[in-house]
DNA sequence: GTAGTTCGATTGTCCGGACATTTGCATTGA
DNA sequence: TCAATGCAAATGTCCGGACAATCGAACTAC
């Protein structure tokens, strides 16, 4: 085997990552099997006239990915695994999306309000100050799947009743700059009330699965706060969580 | 403010290790305040005697946990947020004992059965090959709280009855040396059928939260493949997903 | 034959330096 | 007053090298 790698000195990617970028296509590309070796980094580097610094740099990337392997005294190798693409923080509106399912959006509310004691904890501003709320009703093939209550910080984007219809709050997020890095979320499930049963098509007292979730961009602020429901019979959660040492 | 850090360069523990678990020590403390600038790391390198390599690896190591941001032109500072640790993949015995809620096991079923179809897609192994099947139910104060239904691949470590009730089965796996890596997980909901609500002592029809996971070692080898049912008024999920870039 | 030892291979850690890129601010100019 | 320019500061990228720690296998001794 002879992989073909190379890299362009005078591109504005750097290096590393054009590296990375090779050899995570050729893993996904089965041009590299599992388990097999990678060969060593000294090696890598001068055939392809680089530092070994650089190198690592580019396996490194991978090895967090959890794509490779490394192991002292033995190489790198590529994970002898299933799972190829590790679930990443999603937006239900991107997950049907990709799934092929043609989500739609109705917005049920669109306001300013004060923030409740639990809201304001949970975005950090001060209690009573004023916050974006939206309410959702998600739909797929025209079913109901998921009831969709959202707080965000005022002044962070402008929330057009038109745009959430047509696209998702993530998605309207990044479009204004935000850059979301991580979410605290607390799934579980509960009976459905006569109110929710009725949103969603169901009948009451029907299992209903339910998420609440803080977002935060790369700085650390809050920058939502909603709590959703789920029929079950429709949508589940699918993630995966890394160990991180 | 003066932040006292310093490195042992007799021990054995590496240098950017030591510096990355006194600057964490040091947020988590409330030494550094979230928001402040970190100092730039030529300075830093020269103050405690490193190379800036050296630094730089400890602080990506923060960054890599959510608790630094780095920006180019402008520096190192703290996040601005409240999710101070990261919740990473657990173990529910483990999360009852740190809730301070003296967790107990009754082992059902210990045995080893057939790879069913299911069972030898997730583990990696062929169909009709021997795993091991445990199940077990989960109580807290006495009280049901989850029936745990998992497999194993064989002759990955013995299941030995009174440990599997005086443990958890991620420690268990721990101290038999396999190092845990990732786990992918489908949380769903849905009503209790009559055997599964007289095992949780719940009513038929009730909501019953539901997980399936299969865990993978650092190789990328599946070692645990699990069905849970959780009692939602006792559990919930809990964790942090970040963004992959 | 088996257990212990040695040795080569490979990754882990660390250094000191160089230049590029981006950011924020002060200065300058219209 | 406001916008454009220039400058300093900080992180981003990359290099080439050095030594340590660990693993696996071949080898040796019993």
């Amino acid at each position: 085997m002879e992989l073909e790698l190379s890299v362009d000195r005078s591109s504005p990617v750097p290096l590393y990552f054009q590296l990375s970028q090779q050899l995570e296509a050729a893993i996904e590309h089965g041009a590299l099997t599992p388990g097999s070796l990678l060969g060593n980094e000294i090696e890598l580097a001068a055939r392809l006239g680089l530092s070994r610094p650089t190198v690592r740099q580019a396996i490194q990337s991978l090895v967090d990915k959890g794509l490779l392997v490394r192991r002292r005294g033995v190489g790198t190798q590529v994970v002898h695994s299933q799972v190829k693409r590790p679930l990443e923080l999603s937006s239900l509106y991107d997950d049907l999306e990709s799934a092929g399912q043609r989500p739609a959006t109705k917005v049920i509310v669109n306001t300013v309000v004060p923030a409740s004691a639990e809201v304001a904890a949970a975005l950090g501003v001060a209690e009573d100050s004023d916050v974006h709320r939206i309410e959702r009703l998600r739909l797929a093939h025209g079913e109901p799947m998921a009831y969709l209550c959202n707080f965000l910080p005022p002044a962070l984007l402008d929330l057009d009743t038109a745009q959430l219809e047509a696209t998702g709050l993530y998605r309207l997020m990044r479009a204004a700059g935000i850059t979301l890095h991580s979410a605290r979320q607390t799934i579980g499930a509960r009976a459905a009330t006569a109110t929710e049963a009725e949103r969603l098509a169901e009948e009451e007292g029907a299992p209903l699965l339910t998420m609440q979730r803080v977002t935060f961009d790369d700085t650390g602020r809050a920058v939502e706060y909603g709590t959703h429901m789920y029929r079950p019979s429709r949508y589940s959660f699918e993630f995966q969580l890394l160990v991180r040492s």
